[in-house]
DNA sequence: CCATTTGTAAACAGTA
DNA sequence: ATACTGTTTACAAATG
């Protein structure tokens, strides 16, 4: 291997680097105004002193944007289900309304997000689509469940009351039982827009008149989504412009689906039941909403824009008095009515039991990063302490936070608690620079720092949080993260701030830090280029590097496990979200749709590296390391190429390294088991 | 208590 | 002259 003695004289102009070299001007730019308090009269470099904003800062703003995200994913899961059944106004269909939904109650917490934050985080079609998702599932439920694709109950006719009532009754009851269910169909589905509106999400229509029965405006919300179900005979079917439909938004991820129906409509939620100031729940709003809306005589649900709004017919109706009529010819009473209404009734349970499954998985992801779920914090401190100064002072974190188990703990973690993105080992680092943070998990600690890596990646981006890991193993993944294997400083600089929000601030002391470990650990060895040196990853002197000391201590373990489980709660959690189409994790820092595998792209390199034995060996490596590959293959780069990678503002994740996907070999994250490392 | 690892700070030299 | 890169030393903290 050419791994040569790392002094060669680096000849050639790195002019390359320099191109890039951005990097350290934007990270550092709030320091800037400090002036490079040069410490010293001769110490003329690094001494941009760290900046000490005060503010929040970008990463801080996006950490806290998730946390709302998944409040406003909970939140609008609760309103769909209170909105569409909640119980009623009426006390009259109070017997008859086989939904209810007290759950959602429940899983309003005080801090809610204000309509204005909804919509800022979902946008309309974004919510529709969701709903849609949901009633698609619903539909097929329903199928499943006997009822035919056209909505009808599949034995003509027979059955035509709902499953859990007496099925054949005086006809007087039962007619009364439908007008009910419809009744509150009809309410539910207004609770259900005055929800929407109040969120700024549905204009609504001044003009609709009044009626005894009411409209449901804009057909945004409309479920569209059971066009065939519902487009029956009487009704005249309109090409159901499902404008949304696709987005995998698999809510059901959670299975839910199929034990739905049996699974009873109320389910308690495990998070305490908040109540409004005034002791009323939260549901109350929805409440309110829906009784005013018997109030304003010039509304129905089910009539809006000038159209019918009954699931799958989008009749004209110039004003009220004609929807009513319509409303009683094509939507009277009858088995199709009635069916219909049962579906939406099941798509209000499904929404319901879908509520309780999600709330469930928050309640575990909750638990497993040790968050009190309880008590949502209103994320008081700020991210970053934010060290007063350039440079942290030592004094305070060190011991504090950094937690031998490895597992997070609140203390510090003022941001983090509520946060759902909370990583997995990340308890120690002194997240935010208090001090010198010690001990880092590191890669020693088994916990596999390329697929960790992977599985929060997203969250390191954006948290501004210190990442578990030591600079070596960072520095190594980055390098190894390349196609080439090989990164000039600046780049190294670059992934760093790229993947870590963490590492935006403080710049000069990481920085200075990162150069440090590149001389000092023998693992990395500078190879001349063209363009100047880049920075390879030796990785037999890597592993050697590696006392053996972690056995299988709890801690590691702990720290293994909660890192892997995060790791799929994240991804999982992340898919959901992804696919929901948050625009805000969508955002360019946020993660990016479809990541929740792709994530993975940076797997690839820790793959080869770590800790198994590579097939090569070759030099005389000790039988069980030799990684060769990185080593031999020191290609120097013919041209860094920095600035491609680097900037690339659109696959942000693991851009740089087209490969990625490819070597299928290195992208094993499995590979760096601990059992493996440890020994 | 000691050895080791790691992080931080800083001095310093070479280069562009 | 300045900034970046790279090396090195020193020190402190954490850990086994």
């Amino acid at each position: 291997m050419m791994v040569e003695s790392a002094s060669e004289t680096i000849r050639s102009a790195p002019s390359g680097q320099n191109g890039v070299g951005s990097l350290s001007g934007q990270t550092d730019g709030s320091s800037g105004g400090a002036t490079g308090t040069t410490a010293s009269g001769t110490g003329r470099d690094m001494t941009t002193g760290a900046d000490s904003n005060g503010e929040m800062s970008p990463a801080e703003l996006l950490h806290f944007q998730q946390q709302q995200a998944l409040q406003v994913a909970r939140q609008f899961l609760l309103q769909q289900a209170s909105g569409l059944s909640s119980p009623g106004n009426n006390d009259s269909k109070q017997s008859a309304s086989a939904v209810q939904v007290p759950v959602s109650v429940a899983m309003m917490s005080p801090q809610m997000l204000t309509p204005q934050q909804m919509q800022q985080i979902l946008s309309p079609p974004q919510l529709q689509a969701l709903l849609q998702q949901q009633q698609a599932l619903m539909l097929q439920q329903g199928v499943a469940a006997g009822w035919g694709p056209d909505g009808m109950p599949e034995a003509d006719g027979t059955p035509l009351c709902p499953p859990p009532r007496a099925p054949h009754q005086a006809l007087g009851n039962k007619q009364l039982a439908f007008q009910q269910q419809l009744l509150q169909m009809q309410q539910l589905q207004q609770q259900h827009l005055l929800n929407l509106q109040r969120q700024g999400l549905v204009s609504l229509q001044p003009n609709q008149a009044s009626g005894p029965l009411q409209t449901l405006p804009q057909a945004a919300v409309c479920p569209t989504d059971l066009p065939q179900l519902w487009k029956g005979e009487g009704a005249p079917g309109q090409p159901a412009e499902d404008s949304v439909k696709q987005e995998g938004l698999d809510l059901t991820g959670t299975a839910a689906t199929a034990t739905s129906f049996a699974a009873p409509p109320k389910v308690s939620p495990p998070l305490s039941h908040h109540t409004l100031p005034n002791g009323q729940p939260t549901v109350l709003t929805s409440r309110r909403d829906s009784s005013s809306h018997e109030e304003t005589p010039g509304s129905h649900p089910l009539y809006g824009h000038g159209e019918c709004k009954w699931p799958g017919c989008e009749t004209l109706c110039e004003d009220l008095g004609q929807f009513i009529k319509h409303l009683n010819t094509e939507h009277a009473l009858d088995d199709r009515s009635t069916a219909q209404c049962r579906v939406q009734m099941q798509v209000v349970q499904q929404l319901e039991i879908q509520l309780a499954k999600e709330s469930e998985r928050l309640q575990a992801m909750m638990a497993h990063l040790h968050m009190r779920p309880s008590e949502p914090k209103p994320f008081s401190q700020p991210l970053n302490p934010v060290p007063g100064s350039s440079s942290f002072s030592k004094v305070t974190v060190s011991a504090a936070d950094s937690f031998p188990d490895g597992l997070v703990h609140p203390p510090t973690s003022a941001a983090a608690p509520v946060t759902p993105l909370r990583p997995p080992g990340l308890g120690s680092a002194s997240l935010h620079g208090g001090g010198p943070a010690r001990r880092r998990s590191s890669d020693k600690f088994c916990s596999p720092i390329s697929s960790e890596l992977a599985q929060n990646h997203e969250f390191y981006k954006n948290a501004d949080v210190r990442p578990p890991f030591t600079y070596a193993s960072l520095i190594r993944q980055a390098i190894l993260e390349t196609p080439d294997r090989q990164l000039t400083l600046n780049e190294i600089y670059n992934w760093f701030t790229r993947m870590f929000a963490y590492f935006r601030r403080n710049t000069a002391t990481w920085k200075n830090a990162v150069r440090h470990n590149l001389s000092l650990h023998k693992c990395f060895v500078r190879v001349e280029n063209v363009k100047g040196a880049v920075w390879t990853v030796d990785e037999q002197e890597y592993q050697k590097r590696r006392p053996p000391k972690m056995t299988g201590s709890p801690t590691l373990v702990k720290n293994m496990i909660s890192g892997l489980s995060y790791g799929a709660l994240n991804a999982s959690y992340q898919a959901a979200l992804a696919e929901s189409s948050f625009p805000l994790l969508n955002s360019p820092g946020m993660l990016n749709p479809g990541s929740a595998s792709s994530l993975l792209p940076l797997s690839h390199d820790d793959v080869g590296a770590p800790v198994e034995p590579l097939p090569s060996n070759g030099s005389s490596s000790p039988p069980r390391l030799s990684p060769p590959q990185y080593s031999h293959q020191v290609h120097v780069k013919e041209e860094p190429a920095e600035a491609e990678e680097d900037r690339q503002p659109g696959p942000p994740l693991g851009a740089p390294n087209p490969s990625a996907s490819g070597p299928p070999e290195d992208r094993d994250l499995e590979e760096e088991l601990p059992g493996e490392e440890l020994s």
